[in-house]
DNA sequence: CGTTCGTTTGAAAATATTCAAGAATCGTGG
DNA sequence: CCACGATTCTTGAATATTTTCAAACGAACG
């Protein structure tokens, strides 16, 4: 699906908005290296395609984050694909000026959301690189929980914007392992699932006590760990 | 070892030039968050150690690289490891100036040094995930040729910096199954080991062949792809 | 109400890891 | 320059983990 069938509609920084409709893609080698995609709102995947069916989402990013197509691996088939309805932003570097104001009206500080993006990947490189299948789940549902959750009586709430598929291609396993991963953690109590795509975390220190990136991933997200009972 | 222990002498930034021994650590998490690391020489890498010996190596820095505190995965025992003597200038983000020039004289562009490095992040995470052994280890030593390779009549040619444990903590194997994977390669005739730690490409083009990443480390290398015959 | 797609699950296979022993290499000091 | 000890690397066999394949199940959609 290339680029050009987004719709887009003039923004106010000489860029363009694209609202994206649920698993929409950008594709970003033909997007010109200068450009900025900045995420308004909504959750859209950096992934590649590989031959043989292979496919590695590198990063999810969420409303707030922004993505050069210089920064992405220059791989054919990069690009990115909206998880869930998203507004993005597209704008050439050289118009971004120091005083510009994201949606939420805070100002954009290009260097400290590249460099916190650069964390995020580096996280996930060791993700995935040095956990264990179930240590990679813990994380993954910690991270959605951090980034997607609200609190509810019983436990942080949040609607799952990727399919077993796309979870898979993030933590690096294939479909069927994740779905096994997933139904152990809900036998165990841990997290329940009202619908497929719905999560509820119902013991967020039992949670944390299973990724040792806990405390990273909640340095990167501003928040501080969930107390070990 | 803590990072005060580095031999340091004023540099001309304002910024302090660290001479490192092989082997040397700076353990990042003691660094000012707007601290940043100029690579003038040498070569390092960027490791996180987890509980129960686990480690990663999230990325290799070679000479004009720049990386930030910030932009490090905020993980407890993450920190830079000298591979060879290595110059690393410490500055801080507020004292780089504009026209500030690396000890190769070229401009340092900061924007476009952090996209770089972020694409070959994210390049890694994809060598990680979705290859197999084989292509990882075709990966890196493709990687390592084309930072460190020079062409000889035999092939291209290069000390490899890093030992069978770093370079596994970096591929994301186990040492013994990397020693496997090397040992099948010389068998195959496609790379020579003068010595230990010395490599000699013999088919450079078969070597890419194995990876499906060749086209893209060549493009962030700058280089083009070798012809296949 | 049937079809389709995504998910779950079991059994077999492939792949990577662990453990342990042995070999090669490196550094040090004689 | 050689010998020794320490380290790093290699390799086989057993084990563990993950993947593959296939079938069944379930939810979503027309």
């Amino acid at each position: 699906m290339p680029a050009d069938e987004v719709v887009g509609r003039p923004a106010l920084n000489g860029g363009v908005r694209l609202a994206l409709r649920r698993r929409q893609r950008i594709a970003l080698h033909q997007a010109a290296p200068d450009h900025l995609f900045l995420i308004e709102s909504g959750c859209l995947t950096l992934d590649a395609v590989l031959p043989q069916e292979r496919r590695q989402v590198t990063m999810i990013l969420y409303a707030g984050d922004i993505i050069s197509r210089a920064a992405a691996p220059p791989v054919g088939q990069i690009g990115l694909t909206a998880m869930l309805p998203s507004m993005v932003q597209r704008v050439r570097a050289a118009d971004l000026t120091l005083d510009m104001h994201t949606a939420a009206r805070a100002p954009i500080d290009l260097a400290a959301t590249t460099a916190r993006l650069a964390a995020r990947s580096g996280l996930h490189t060791i993700a995935i690189g040095r956990l264990t299948g179930e240590e990679r789940m813990a994380t993954l549902l910690l991270e959605m929980a951090l980034y997607l959750g609200r609190p509810t009586p019983g436990g942080q709430s949040f609607e799952i914007p990727l399919s077993r598929n796309d979870m898979a291609d993030y933590m690096a396993l294939n479909p069927d392992t994740l779905s096994r991963l997933v139904s152990r953690l809900r036998a165990s109590g841990l997290v329940s699932m009202p619908s497929r795509s719905r999560a509820n975390i119902r013991d967020l220190a039992a949670l944390e006590a299973m990724t040792p990136l806990a405390k990273a991933l909640h340095e990167l997200h501003g928040t501080s760990v969930t107390q070990p009972v």
